[in-house]
DNA sequence: GTTACGGTGACGCAGCGTCACCGTGG
DNA sequence: CCCACGGTGACGCTGCGTCACCGTAA
């Protein structure tokens, strides 16, 4: 039986000499013989074997320590435990990125239709898909502060968010509501954010539908002049004898970087469901 | 306009303060003010909104220096650009997740049949569908040699998955085949392996299509008794009038973990498909 | 003698968590 | 005086990669 130096096995497993090292230190595998004169390690070709299941183990998403603990446990039953459980893992973990990447494209589709659509200011008529909404009530209405207030209630939501569990990802597309009844009332009052997520979520409580339609709207580049714009598009609606034809949104449809000691700078799509005269 | 110490700062995000002290050290996100007396950092909440862009970023795979770089170079575009390449790194990530869920379903499945199936040495009778396999010639014939050599072809044929950059997951679902030809002319000669894949399957050029089937199956618990199974199992199809009707495969349905000093602990499942008189 | 290997030990990596030890604001 | 906070600095964690420095087999 010939035996084979660090090198040798390292190079025939395609792995390095030096991680051949490590793992005889954690005792993960130890070479079958180690030459007491010079120290040098020889490993059997059939250690590969072990080292197969090593990489496999890990590549089941154990650590090292792990690794060790279960082959040194013996127990042949450890490899189903650990795929049943690894089976679970897979699965969820998909579902994630399934969730991750929906927002992402969201997330880019805003950005694009921003970009190529009208500039701020401009009032447009737009057909908007069913959506449907997260909501979480800050108890204060946004419009009556500033920025910073603002900035809070994102915070508590961001705490709502991180301590139901939801997907984080889903904060970068937030916005908030103000009721029909009281806008047509002429109030100018919401204390409804929510974000916009898939379809089907984990939690059914805080969910609601925003029905597709027909969407007056008017894009702003800038916080400060949502509620100004807000007044434009109302005043735009009645020129043309539409009616408010459900909840007014405010989206946040894209957000640049911040820099240095900069402000949020986002920017925003207000919308009003209308039905106009013909 | 109030400021937050770094607890405040920290408790309203959700992060620790270690952290935003370490955001700082990197140049990420420098306090609104630093008290020169005592060194006490003040931060504004407006700044929560880099806070949370650094971590929108941190979600989309940059380490805090490629967001560091970023943020200094102030470019609008950077976030759309990295949502389109992390697009599709998430496509290519969930198609990977997807691939080794199939390969651990197909090891969890291989291991349950093989528990609950017959013992080692039963012959049996089995229905099995279609499979594709990826082939790597070894250039010697496995049957001539012992587990040795049959390590190194392995070794090799890991080192070629590892070339093509194909998921190493396979590795854990190997065969070998044996040419219906050469299997009627008494010749006992196998220098292919190879991996049970899924389809669609990246590369074309090697693989191979096994057609459903009835196969006359044989388990066995060691690489050592192989041949000789393989010798039974022609003998019962012999005396069951059978013929052969494709080309004999060595399947490696489950391995135990490897302790020690051992050699590799595989069960084997010897199949030839076969056609029986009425 | 050369050269391609082998050995050990120390440090580095990211992104913080976790001390220890000390100062501070209320 | 207490106590919850703040500060800095050092070390730890994983799974090795990468030195430096030295010995060795062919």
């Amino acid at each position: 039986m010939n035996l084979l130096r660090v090198g040798d096995m390292a190079r025939i497993n395609s792995i390095s000499a030096q991680t051949l090292r490590y793992y005889e230190k954690l005792g993960l595998l130890t070479p079958e013989l180690v030459d007491p004169a010079n120290g040098y390690r020889y490993y059997s070709i059939k250690q590969s074997a072990r080292l197969d299941m090593i990489q496999h183990m890990k590549s089941l998403g154990m650590n090292l320590t792990e690794i060790q603990e279960q082959l040194e446990k013996k127990d042949p039953a450890v490899i189903q435990d650990l795929l049943e459980r690894q089976c679970r893992n897979l699965s969820h973990q998909i579902r994630q990125l399934q969730t991750t990447k929906k927002a992402v494209l969201r997330e880019l589709e805003n950005l694009r239709r921003y970009r190529s659509g009208p500039g701020d200011g401009t009032i447009i008529l737009e057909y908007l898909p069913e959506r449907t909404i997260y909501r979480y009530d800050g108890g204060l209405n946004i419009y009556d502060y500033g920025i910073e207030t603002y900035e809070y209630i994102l915070r508590e939501l961001k705490s709502h968010i991180l301590l139901k569990k939801l997907p984080l990802v889903y904060f970068c597309n937030v916005g908030s509501i103000l009721r029909r009844e009281r806008l047509e009332r002429g109030e100018f009052v919401s204390t409804e954010i929510f974000l916009f997520v898939d379809t089907p979520f984990p939690e059914t409580h805080r969910l609601e539908t925003i029905p597709a339609g027909t969407f007056l709207c008017i894009y702003c580049d800038s916080f400060h002049k949502e509620r100004a714009y807000a007044g434009k598009l109302l005043q735009a609606l009645e020129e043309q004898k539409g009616r408010i034809a459900g909840d007014y949104l405010c989206e946040v449809v894209a957000e640049l970087p911040v820099f240095e000691q900069e402000e949020r700078q986002m920017f925003i799509k207000l919308q009003i469901p209308v039905e106009l005269r013909k």
